[in-house]
DNA sequence: TTTATAGATAAGTTTATGTTTATCTATAAA
DNA sequence: TTTATAGATAAACATAAACTTATCTATAAA
């Protein structure tokens, strides 16, 4: 014998009415049905929740108690249907974002952003390097993430954001500093800062000398951004950077961008998410204002 | 939007397996099945409760707060499943009594005893006059009530099970205090105490003179046995007593007991409930309790 | 006594649930 | 590439649940 959902709110509204007619026509059933579904519900709790003494129905004392553990299920299944309806709409729940430590730049921005216009969502932000981002992926931590392109193997749903060109940059005080059109081949002398193998900067970077024949100096291999825009003011060397990692240093005049022709590489920033994943509306919501973000300032 | 048990049962199973198939075996159901049951819940909450990726599937966000809810729901049932299997039991849930006053002088004892054979109910005793008793069985307050000869007219389930002897008491000095087998009219110029009329006490005593053709002298109305008692004791007059009001007085030889043809008169007490009443199995153990105690103490 | 009301009961109908079987798609592993 | 596995989907069917209508019984009130 299994206790339904429909006996309980039968059996409430008998007990609130004390009558079995007066809770038939709430519910708009008949009377008849109404005996039969308190019926069941004795059945199933092997004893009569009812009393009847004269015309009078009374409840039990299992009755009562009933009536008590009967109230609470169903204001338990209210809060769950009221926890659904909120997390239909944009404006609740939990927003996972993992970002590639390159996106960082101006990720953080964005989700501030993100995170004023939907005041009650909980933002779990998470910035790692590119191969614990994907594994996080692998184990469908993260609702969204931000990238650069995205492997091809992965089953991945995958957006382009925002452009993300290449620069050239170089110490304040270098000579090639003020000059137009540069043509590559006068870099030829010249040594390069370069990222770790693996970074997605470093292959563009190969991708473009290869394209236009040139074979470049290597001056030191450094990891991550910073590390390679300290060498670049120090006089190391030149070096290729995503423009979003240096914005503020060319404002404040420590780095210059050097104008050479076929530059800047046009890359991509990406929002990805698996294939088959399930976006909440909350997530969904955060990818559109991404895409909208990154179309309102390539124009 | 109907959510049903059996929807949560085979959810809560899914989402425990993180499997249909495995869900749909532990339940002996098919896959197919399992599927149809996920698929009507998450129509029934408006968005996706797991999602596919690749072989192996998750809990959405929702589906994780719906499951948390869902464990909620059949931790309640199965604790209402729990309180009702324990009721089904003698050894739970409240015991109402109401009692006449007059049967007050031994009930405690047999409620004590009871109390103590059936440690975990609790016993709510009412000590009454006969009025109030019979409007708190209108009201259907009491499980049970125990008192003197129940009214006809009331549509109770009674039965007899103690003596009540009625006896005939006077001051220790009494000139007739030693004297056996005194015929009725020897007491023509004796006073007699009386309850007040609605006592049944006093109608039996009323209908005892009456058969016997005595027509007594009413020295004094008093309410309540003890009044009566008291009276008797300071040598106010005879009076017509249960013998349970009077045990200690006896012992103690405050009171003496007259050897009077025809006496003692025999009444009983009773225990009774509403017709239609469904006792609980305490109450019912009560009542077999309270007969089984009576017939021992009448032989 | 008659009448009205509340609930029980019985029979029959509609709807929901669960089943099997078969097929399809996608993915992971051999 | 082939094979095995997981789940979705569909059709056809059996069973059970939820109702309705009609009728019956008991009780309280007129």
């Amino acid at each position: 014998m299994h206790i339904t959902v429909r006996q309980l709110q039968v059996f409430e509204a008998v007990a609130r009415r004390l009558s079995y007619t007066r809770a038939a026509e709430e519910l708009h059933l008949t009377q008849p049905a109404v005996s039969m579904q308190i019926k069941q519900l004795e059945g199933s709790v092997g004893m009569p929740l009812f009393e009847q003494m004269g015309k009078k129905i009374y409840l039990t004392q299992a009755g009562t108690a009933m009536l008590s553990h009967s109230r609470n299920i169903m204001q338990n299944l209210a809060a769950a249907a009221e926890e659904m309806n909120d997390l239909r709409g944009a404006d609740s729940g939990r927003l996972r974002i993992s970002i590639a430590s390159t996106v960082n730049y101006f990720a953080t921005q964005l989700l501030a952003v993100f995170a004023r216009e939907h005041p009650s969502v909980e933002i779990i932000l998470d910035v790692t390097n590119r191969e614990s981002l994907l594994n996080r992926l692998e184990a469908n931590v993260p609702d969204l993430v931000l990238m650069g392109k995205p492997p091809a193997d992965m089953d991945l749903v995958s957006e382009p954001f925002m452009d993300n060109p290449l620069v050239m940059i170089a110490a304040t005080d270098h000579p090639l500093a003020s000059r137009k059109k540069i043509p590559i081949h006068d870099l030829a002398n010249t040594g390069f800062l370069v990222r770790e193998s693996g970074s997605g900067t470093r292959a563009a970077m190969e991708r473009f000398f290869v394209e236009h024949d040139f074979s470049y100096k290597k001056g030191m291999e450094l990891m991550g951004n910073e590390a390679v825009k300290q060498g670049v003011e120090a006089g190391l060397g030149l070096a290729l950077v995503s423009i979003h990692t240096v914005e503020q240093e060319l404002v404040l005049n420590r780095l210059v961008k050097l104008d050479i022709e076929g530059l800047p590489i046009m890359r991509r920033w990406y929002v990805a998410h698996r294939r088959g994943k399930r976006l909440s509306a909350t997530a969904q919501a955060f990818r559109e204002f991404v895409l909208e973000a990154g179309m309102k300032a390539s124009t």
